[in-house]
DNA sequence: CTGTATCCCCCTCGATACTG
DNA sequence: CAGTATCGAGGGGGATACAG
């Protein structure tokens, strides 16, 4: 088994893969956690080293994170309020398929680039 | 280099990685890859075993992916119209990539879920 | 500093129906 | 059979402002 991949599982809504679709394909998501991959980093850090990002998403973002066991927060009590985010080990295994995605990448997009070049010549060109 | 995976790359808006990240972030990009792995089909073919996918949505995500290299639409004039789409190369390489989100996924969502639960638990049933 | 609350806009997806 | 046209609903993302 296995011939195809998960092909029957990704069929299913609510199938793992899809929950991790989800995850990889967030563009916030895959920022925080190469993010926090070079270690533990405050709210306004994250919010500064993404850039772009607002508030409500970053939380957001974080929530979601946190919730899936990503990564893990912890508040200290002083005047100026801190917290500070950390990837879990499980957090930091995400990197593994976000690395091969990026491989693909640095691989391919030449190859991606041109084709679409090539395709919006021929159509957009001659119209 | 490449300490830090692509991070300087990804922070940037159309960088490669986005690119692709938005393709395999797709949910029915990767099941047209996953039906398409298995060979040539057919329009029907690929809308009946997707499921789901109205004919827009296909006709949008099979175009997308013709544009960008990653399959080929082959017309044949006959009296009952007749197209059929195969991977390219670069198509099916991005099988790596999916299965590499796909390993992480069969190998961590039990780990998600339950941390997941353990949030949900904590966050709702006390409230 | 760390977050939350609101509002808004856009954009994608889906359902339906119709044409070549 | 293949694909397009139209319409509508929805979610997510962003900007802003404010609170603890």
């Amino acid at each position: 088994m296995k011939e195809h991949l998960f092909a029957g599982d990704a069929f299913d809504p609510g199938c793992p893969t899809r929950l991790v679709l989800d995850r990889i394909g967030d563009k916030w998501t895959v920022l925080v956690v190469l993010v926090l991959l070079d270690g533990r980093r405050r709210f306004s850090e994250l919010r500064d080293t993404v850039g772009g990002v607002t508030p409500k998403v970053l939380t957001q973002t974080l929530r979601t994170m946190e919730r899936d066991g990503l990564l893990t927060r912890e508040v200290f009590a002083e005047v100026p309020p801190r917290v500070e985010y950390e990837l879990t080990g499980l957090g930091r295994s995400l990197q593994v398929p976000i690395r091969a995605v990026s491989d693909w990448a640095e691989q391919h997009v030449h190859a991606v680039m041109a084709a679409r070049d090539r395709h919006d010549a021929a159509s957009g060109g001659d119209a």
